[in-house]
DNA sequence: AATGAATGAGGATTCATTCAT
DNA sequence: TATGAATGAATCCTCATTCAT
């Protein structure tokens, strides 16, 4: 998951790979179509890529580092634990929205299956995103802002869940309705459960702002 | 979705498919691989399916079969809606245990988009059990078991996105930990996040036990 | 071609066979399509035909037996051979047209080109066919009825040609226009062909109408 | 129809295909024979072209453009309608003869049948024929070296209707005869039954002479 | 870097035929 | 007589990959 370095025909060939994964799911990932949306021979693109399977392994990493941007984004802006927690799922959302070509591999999970170094690298993915909000979760609780009677690694589950399955939801829709609004909303449901019950009686002076990008 | 009336042949096609699904994802459910595997061959199953689609559509129409015996099953438990949504919890989770099989199907999503009839049939299986859940939630917050300070499809969604989400996450293991142990862990947590927040200080009294089959 | 006894679920099958082939073409008539036309399984059609082979030979065998049929109707009414012409022409439009199946079959020689018996067979019919019509002719030369300045060989040969191509060209339109009316036409167009030079002239006292059956 | 730019493998692969329609008819015509007579592998004939039907589509257009070719020729002659029929007349015998192959093609009709595609191009192909036909018929009409007392739309079809079943008579004899000979023999016979009825008496000035290549 | 042609394996599906019941 | 299930070979076509140019 080191973001090696890519040339720019890779990143090109990447980006037209993820495209498609989006246009019409990762069964239409073929060498065939993929060069004909790069513009360049099937052969060609083995020059740049030694084989379908790294390139598999590169929209990985380039999923894993997008992801990776957003958390590393908010972890260098000072909020409270929950102002970076809303901020995960909000740059998500956006991102998702700004980029749905991405949202799609998260259905493309089975295709990693057979590999096991794209297994890995999957879940290693999946794992780090659980990882950096179990970290601001538990940073949370320790301020009080988060409930402390739920572990944090089980909150993680339940934001990380809901935050995939609402773009599992948008993704089946065929991308009918606005991820961001629908995100907010869910954001701000969520926010109301994980926060310790007492602030939720008098939460208005915490209630954080949705904001438009 | 309504369960047509199989022979047991296609039962037993079915049945295999989901079984090879399991085993190394959808992209190996070819009709030869099928074939090997129910012990026939390739031409002898186009005696018992028109098409591989409506193998995928078969499977598709268990999955949602068993998915709606299990809320079936609830509905006629007398029970409060918060025990309802524990056994729904558990209920998955067994279910999925014992036949790791159709969990597996979770995954194969994508591979149904490219047909229309066949991603309309997915959409309609995950929203069905969305709307069951909801109900159970709706007649919760009626009763004051469960928080009505949050839109029960909200609820919803975060319930039945946790859920899928543990069962993503122990498949990607490998199976490697016990799926209703961790179900059973989740229930709990999200119990307590969709319990309105008084009764959480006070819930010994309510506190569900987490039977085992 | 002796016209072997048939039972009449032989018959049915031929008949069948003969349906299908105008329906579609001769690549439709598959023992599954054959099998669902006659209303029976697969397998039971072999119960009454050894093989494939065997139907089309029957078919070949109904094809012939229906056009000699034609030429011996006209050998047993005693008229003039160029009336005999005539009814041999108008009635193999008749037939056609109101058993257009049949008329597939002449489409349909290619798929006999592979077996040699079934070559033969084809060859026989049409030589049959070629026969009776150069027989009439010649009988008309010594009558003087028909021009004798050519082969009755080659004449035969023009008027089945002929005969063939309108039927081509009747299938071929998706018989969209009356068989039996262009027949007519074609007749009389041959008719003058064939007949003495001198007699075109004052042809009118042996002009032959054209009857509706 | 137009005659489409095809590469030489393109036209390898056609005239393969249509040897191989000669050889043992277009049942024959599989992927996987056409492949092994070129050469190479199946697949490797996707890369000239899309699928079966664009080869057999591209056959037919040989062999319209071949028929067109004959005419075009003759067109460019100045020679009198009759002359010119005669031209038709042989140069597609002798094309036929020297390329039988080709010959088979009209045996082939029915397989067009069940693609609308092919069966319109079959049509136009045929049609084409016909009023090419038609035309110098009507012209030797005028002129008055072609009899008047019937329709040149008749005319055409009873020369190309002759035409064509010399053609299957020497196809199905297994191309036992010289089909020039017999066709210059037919000839004959046409062009007397079609000359104005007084021309015959004293046709030795204007008989034509068949030509050997 | 890129092309264009090819390969070999495998994809779903259809075929005529067989056979136990 | 007929069924229903099965077979094995063949159908067209697509795949990832290779390689000479």
């Amino acid at each position: 998951m080191a973001p090696s370095k890519l040339t720019q025909r890779q990143l090109d060939i990447i980006d037209s790979a993820i495209e498609l994964i989006a246009d019409s799911g990762i069964q239409n990932l073929t060498i065939k179509n993929l060069a004909k949306r790069v513009g360049v021979t099937e052969g060609a693109l083995y020059r740049h890529f030694g084989s379908k399977r790294e390139i598999l392994l590169a929209i990985l990493e380039v999923f894993g580092h997008s992801n990776a941007e957003v958390f590393e984004r908010i972890r260098q802006q000072e909020a409270s634990p929950l102002r970076q927690l809303e901020r995960v799922f909000l740059d998500h959302f956006r991102q998702f929205e700004s980029k749905p070509a991405l949202a799609a591999v998260i259905f493309s999970e089975e295709i990693f299956q057979n590999d096991s170094v794209l297994a890995d690298t999957m879940i290693q993915v999946v794992q780090k995103s659980l990882d950096e909000v179990e970290k601001i979760v538990e940073a949370g609780q320790k301020t009080g802002e988060i409930r402390a009677d739920v572990p944090g690694e089980q909150l993680a589950l339940v934001l990380l869940g809901s935050l995939r399955f609402q773009v599992v939801q948008w993704h089946l829709s065929g991308y009918n309705f606005s991820l961001e609004k629908a995100g907010a909303r869910l954001w701000h449901t969520l926010r109301s459960m994980v926060v310790p019950q007492e602030s939720n009686a008098s939460s208005k002076e915490t209630e954080l702002e949705v904001e438009s990008l």
